[in-house]
This record gives C-alpha cells, structure tokens and sequence, in this order.
RNA sequence: GGAAGGGUGGCCGAGUGGUCAAAGGCGACGGUUUGCUAAACCGUUGUUCAGCAAUGAACGCACGGGUUCGAAUCCCGUCCCUUCCGCCA
C-alpha cells in the first residue's frame, strides 16, 4: 500500500500518477474522506474513554455505588458503539487505501499501454539461417519434445508436456540459473506454490479485478501462485530483517498458474502462453535507499544469464500504464523470436519499493533500531517454456539439431538434440 | 491425530483483576565528561489521533470475541512455537 503519509500531503501527485496507471482517481478523494471520518471518530472515541478512564481511577478506592456502576455501564454501552462504527470506519479507510496503486518512478514513462514501453537497449544479432528456419512446435514435434494433445487431452487447452530433452533441458536451465545465483549469494528455495489468500491479497496483485487472474481455492482458502515471487515475498511476511542481513536475495523455483482469462486467441496453441509452468525466479529485500541499485543489480544478472547464452534479447522499460499495481518500475527482457521475426517477452523484473512490504508487514531495523519498511523487488532468472522456446528456434541447426548453448551442455550431458532414443 | 507447556516492546525478561504510567536488564540514539576510544552519569527510545508547536489523549502484552465500573492478568475461539507419543512417503 501507499504510505497514507503521501496521499494526505500531496493528494493530487498521488492522483495524477495513479490516473497515469489506467485506474481512476477519484479513490483518492473517496479515501481522503475517509481518512477524515475515521480521524474525527478516533478523537470522539478517544474522549469518552478518556470518561472512563476517569471514573475508574476513582473506584479504585472507593467501590462503585450500584447508580454509578450503570452509569458506567452506559459509558461502556456508548464506547462499545462507536467502536464498532470506527471499525466499519477503518475497514472502508483499509480498502480504499489498498486500491490506490504504487505510484511510478520519475524515470518510468507515461502512457496507457505496451505501446508506450521504451526500448532501453539491445545486445547480440538475430540468428542468421541459411535454410528456412522452423518454429519451435515443428523443431518439437520433430524431436518429441512438446505434446500438445495429450496435455489437451488431459487438461484442457493451454497446456503442454516437456517430453525427453524438452525435460531434460527445464532441468540443465534450473541447475544453471539456481548454481549460478547461488554463486551470486542467493539462498536456494522450493516453496509451495498453495498460499493463503491474505497472503496473496497482500501481494498486491489482486485488487483492481485481479482473482479472476488466479486460480483460487475457496474451499481451502488458497491461491495457486503465479510465480514464485507471490511464495517467496509472503514467506517473510511479518518478518524484520537485522540491519546487516539486507539485502537479502532469494532464488526460488516453482510450477506458475494463471489463468490467462484476458488474453482470448492470444499465442493459442503452443506452450508461449500457458496454465501452467516452471519458473526460475529472483527475490530480493533491501533498504530503500539501495533499490534502485538493486534493481539495476538484478536486471544485470538476467543479462549475464542471457548472454552466456548466447541470445538476442532488448530491454524495455515498461510504461506506467503497462506496469502493476505493486511496481514502482518494471524493466522487461525480450528475446529474439526468430519464428515470429520479432522480440518477445521472456523476463520482468520489477522495483516495488515499500508496496508489498506495508501490506505484508516486512521491515528492517535500520542503524537507530528502529523499523522501517523494506523494498521488495523481484526478477525472473528463467521462465523455462519461453526459454525452451527461444532455445530451440534460435539454436536450430540446417539438419534440424539443436546446438545446446555452452553453459548447459555439462547439465544436459550432450551437446545436441537430436532425435531421442532410449539407450 | 493425542498429551503437556508456551507466545509480553528492537532483544532478553518480570508481572495471575485497579498500586502497570508494563519493573529490571541489554542494545540503539542524544547529551555531560574526555587529547582519542572506552567507562561513568543524565535523558530519549511502540502505534495512532488532535495541534504550527509546547503538549495532550487514546490505544498497545500472538490474533479475534466475551465477562467486568476496570483486563497483559479471568472465559471462549483461532493461529503459531516447543517437548513427548502415535501415524506416514
């Protein structure tokens, strides 16, 4: 959530960014008079248990006469009331406040959509083939790598099952990205990807519409995750980071679920867009004052995963319009789809300041002890299917192999796909 | 699943209905002293609300209810932790 502190001081900065996030900005006037109401009552509140207060101290000594202990009752009657209209009070004030979005950063520009993005930069050269190139569904079929029908079959449209060196290759991707963040400092984390739906409600995400986005257990009271982001943020929910431990970063790997409810004929048929998959994904708390460093930090990391491997890739700042509720700023890596002659999304790594950390209770202790809010960032290292994807078509040989990139070779144990045959 | 014991401030820890304005200690911050560091001493050190401010008031003892004139303390529910037993890949 917002720092309530900003919106009272500069309503109309708050508004002006949110409205430049797509949602409207009359909830700030709506929370601002909220904000009021709920001040007034606590004052009132305040004043008749302040009566109270007073009329104990007295019996202290002397017991209450039976009028006065009904007197008091009353008192009590009149406390019990308005406390339960403050409560109605703060709730209203609650979710209001948690319907405002994280504001942008200065840097991030504005717009309504995609189309406003900015490309940052852009490493290496698109493949150049010598041979009609194949796309990644035909390279698969080739080599029995993806099945389409028989994950329709099983479950439905959009899904897919990673067979043989498909397989083999999410795990030589895992092993890569988790060994070398590991390296980088990361603690390695499989964590369930069931959580609470508080949990997921803290996240962020959900507000503004966003269940219909997940798929949500009623029965249970839990989210399947999107992303392994949503397990590793409210793993530490409630939690204070000493001073020396920040910043702390987390490599998490997960299975994602999403229900993809807005994006009707969009990337039908393939595994680009699915229910279901596996993700390789950084998480990192910090101080404030470091995250922006922290973000340029991660960003460099998904490069140098990138670029070991050999991929054409861009980077694209997200517009206010095209970034989340919870980021502050979201830098996008796409990488060179050489079937669609284009760049496409791959990675998003994203500074969400104190958002998450207000909503999920997430502090440091900082150098006079005392709490302050974290920053939470997250980045993915390897989205596996879109990663298996820009592998295969990037990497395609005239003679339909795959040439596997250098840093996966020891974790693949070969250094093509060719057909698979069981030794 | 069964049994027992626990959850108090940044941390440790006392407290079984009003004397709690949550003791005492540690840490942190500010000050005095000091050639420097340390020590010692004094002060500050939860949240919210009103106020320009001095300040005042309320809240705060895992969370949510309840009893009472009055609850950290009593009662009910929930969550979590520890130990023991049982079951299980």
């Amino acid at each position: 959530m917002v720092d309530p502190k900003l919106i009272r001081e500069a309503p109309q900065l708050i508004e002006k960014s949110i409205n430049n996030k797509n949602v409207d900005p009359v909830i700030v006037e709506k929370w601002l008079k909220a904000d009021k109401k709920r001040s007034l009552s606590i004052v009132a509140l305040g004043e008749l248990r302040y009566e109270r207060n007073q009329l104990t101290e007295k019996f202290k000594k002397n017991k209450p006469t039976s009028k006065q202990a009904k007197d008091a009752k009353n008192l009590r009657e009149k406390i019990q009331k308005l406390e339960k209209k403050l409560k109605e009070l703060e709730n209203e004030w609650n979710e209001l406040l948690l319907l405002i979005p994280n504001p942008s950063k200065n840097d991030v520009p504005v717009g309504k959509d995609d189309k406003a993005n900015v490309e940052l930069k852009r490493e290496g050269t698109p493949p150049k083939f010598d041979f009609e190139p194949k796309n990644y569904l035909e390279l698969g079929r080739m080599h029995d790598l993806i099945d389409i029908e028989s994950a329709s079959k099983m479950s439905g449209p959009r899904f897919g099952i990673l067979k043989n060196d498909a397989a083999l290759l999410e795990l030589a991707l895992v092993n890569y990205a988790i060994s070398f963040l590991v390296k980088k400092g990361f603690k390695p984390v499989i964590p369930p990807t069931l959580i609470k739906k508080e949990m997921e409600k803290g996240l962020g995400y959900a507000d503004q519409g966003g269940w219909k986005d997940m798929y949500v257990l009623d029965e249970d009271n839990l989210v399947l995750v999107a992303t392994a982001e949503h397990s590793l943020v409210s793993m530490n929910s409630g939690r204070v980071f000493e001073n020396k431990e920040l910043p702390e970063r987390f490599v998490g790997y997960s299975s994602c679920f999403r229900r993809e409810s807005g994006s009707y004929g969009k990337d039908t048929g393939g595994i680009f867009r699915v229910h279901q998959f596996d993700k390789v994904e950084m998480v990192s708390f910090c101080k404030p004052e470091d995250s922006e460093k922290e973000h340029e930090f991660l960003i460099s990391l998904e490069e140098e995963l990138m670029m070991s491997l050999g991929l054409h890739y861009r980077l694209m700042i997200l517009s206010t319009g095209d970034s989340s509720a919870p980021s502050a700023k979201t830098v996008d890596t796409e990488t060179w789809m050489p079937s669609e002659n284009k760049f496409r999304e791959t990675h998003s790594c994203s500074n969400c300041t104190d958002f998450q950390s207000r909503r999920l209770n997430i502090k440091f202790k900082n150098k006079n002890n005392s709490l302050e809010y974290v920053h939470v960032l997250n980045g993915t290292a390897f989205a596996i299917g879109r990663m298996i994807i820009m592998i295969l078509e990037n990497f395609q040989q005239k003679d339909g192999r795959i040439k596997i990139p250098q840093p996966l070779i020891s974790w693949m144990g070969k250094e093509y796909i060719e057909s698979f045959t069981r030794k």
